[in-house]
DNA sequence: GTTTCTATGTCAGGACTTTGACATAGCTGA
DNA sequence: TCAGCTATGTCAAAGTCCTGACATAGAAAC
């Protein structure tokens, strides 16, 4: 005589399930953007480092892991890859706090450059695959739906 | 002088791309799973293993990797940790071909279905969240999305 | 001024995941 | 029959990510 909890909507099976249909697209988009970065000897976590560091040069470590959605001990790590393959350029001390600004080198900004045309190719493939009037309405739920579960976590 | 990638879409900045918005709610989901979970003491694999093991009793390590879209190398590991812990039985050796069938304990469907409520109440979060009438056209997305990555993949 | 709080960076340990490589079992086609 | 092909399971190494813990710097509260 088991409880059965409630079920968070009508499915017939776990694949209906929307945690299962996202983490299904978050694998699938993270296995194409490996295999496109492969060929600039990039990994997932040091594109997503590098465009955001070319959006807001000058951010810390700590900013850059929550822009990244993981922790700054992750984050640390990936950036000292970075670091010593003169991609980024970080000071030894903080002038004013501890935060340290990680800046693009030159070299940062050519790989990165290359490197996005081909994350671009992969994200055309993935709009190309739904109807263009649904792109917006998209966007939205998936940050409502990440709002709704990181803001009371 | 830099050539621009052709953009995938209209955005103004990376956080309008659609890899951002899957990453961050993937992430969310991930967290607040991981979060719910801990107090079952099962991880996010171990508990996607679990569920797909009770809705497919049988199945083999390599289908178990598919269906939660691993490698089977992971999958693997993580088997090995619930087979410890008395949650799945493994036969040592496989009496047709080499696939090994993986069944449920009495102690893991006890487990599994305690865990379950835990993870039900954060899909429900996250359904919460959007307007009703768009769920099944998000799922539809989803799934056309990771199609097209992993279709010609 | 001192205490407390918050933010940042780092170390240590553990869990998960991947690529690459290898051996084995069954099937397929010449 | 026998050579390939596919699927499965495993080992090894590297990378990523997490929790927990600690020290430090600035800000806020008293």
């Amino acid at each position: 005589m088991e409880e059965k909890p409630a079920p968070p909507h009508a499915a017939g099976d776990v694949t209906e399930h929307v945690g299962y249909r996202l983490k299904r697209a978050a694998a699938a988009l993270r296995g194409a953007m490996d295999k496109a970065l492969r060929e600039h000897d990039l990994t997932v976590p040091q594109y997503a480092c590098l465009e955001l560091l070319d959006e807001r040069p000058g951010i810390s470590g700590s900013e850059l892991a929550r822009g990244t959605f993981v922790t700054r001990q992750s984050s640390s790590v990936v950036l000292r890859g970075l670091q010593d393959a003169g991609l980024v350029t970080r000071p030894a001390a903080a002038d004013h706090g501890r935060a340290l600004p990680v800046h693009l080198t030159g070299e940062g900004r050519r790989r990165l450059a290359a490197a996005r045309s081909a994350v671009y190719a992969v994200e055309r493939r993935m709009i190309a695959a739904i109807p263009s009037h649904r792109l917006a309405g998209l966007l939205a739920d998936l940050d409502r739906m990440a709002t709704a579960l990181d803001g009371q976590a």
